[in-house]
DNA sequence: CCATTCTCAATGCAAACGTATCGAAATGGC
DNA sequence: GCCATTTCGATACGTTTGCATTGAGAATGG
């Protein structure tokens, strides 16, 4: 069956090529207050109204384990990048909340970050290949 | 500057469909006798002519700090699936080999691993959709 | 030919991770 | 309303990871 090996393929390929931009990307990572699992919290913040949001969802995004994420955001917190509130809603839950100090510090890596990122990603494809790109990545990941 | 932000899109859709498809794929994966990164060792094993490669070149390949995987490839030896050989072309290198009993659990673990992947990569994307995300893929990897 | 520099793999150590488990609160059936 | 089940986030504990460094051998160049 042709699709069987087309899948697995396919998969392979895309895996390699995130470890070999990671690898560049993470070697070139700017800041040592933070890590780049931490920075990806951030980001995913940055992305909400409010920029708060459970960890319940954020873990949706992030590839660590619950109780991994649970210790990340309480590290986070000890630096006051974020702060934990009640959740109204629900009294098991709580809400992350990116402060100030958290957005400005977001703020300043990216912009590093997403330098690296251009560099390395965008030399090698052209603006058609990066859009043909991400939509196939979308539909893989099928959130939509 | 308008390839700036397509390429830091790309990436981010990139990135995101692999952590849907890993996290997937990592919750199915078969065996408690090897992680996911072992068997990723294994498996570029299997790829090589005789099945042996040194450190330093499997290092190319997997998103792993050379301490670890250093360390990862004598967990591996020490449950016999590698060996470490003597390099006679370079005094300081080791030649680590797949045994048997290696090549036979990663044939194992490899069936089922593949049908993981392609439930979940498979049945989002058709054909030639999974030809073309390979294609971009090795592009953006670069290794050509 | 020797000194300097570089490369390969291993080790010490602290930080971060995953699995298993827990308490507390929500949910769903009866 | 009540008990069983599920969900949310935190903690205990052993394992794995990365950074810094080391020692040994290869390459370079004067």
């Amino acid at each position: 069956m042709k699709t069987r090996v087309d899948a697995v393929t396919a998969w392979e390929s895309l895996f390699r090529a995130q470890v070999a931009v990671m690898r560049t990307i993470a070697a070139e990572f700017p800041s040592r207050d933070i890590s780049l699992n931490e920075y990806d919290v951030l980001f995913n913040l940055t992305r909400q109204p409010g920029r708060e949001l459970r960890p319940r969802d954020l873990n949706r995004h992030i590839l660590l384990a619950q109780p991994s994420l649970s210790r990340l955001i309480d590290r986070l917190a000890g630096r006051g990048y974020v702060e934990k509130l009640p959740d109204p809603t629900d009294a098991r839950g709580t809400i992350i909340r990116l402060t100030n100090a958290g957005f400005a510090l977001f703020r300043r890596v990216a912009v590093e970050h997403m330098g690296s990122i251009t560099a390395r990603v965008g030399s090698r494809l052209d603006d058609d290949e990066l859009a043909e790109l991400a939509a196939l990545c979308d539909k893989l990941r099928g959130d939509a």
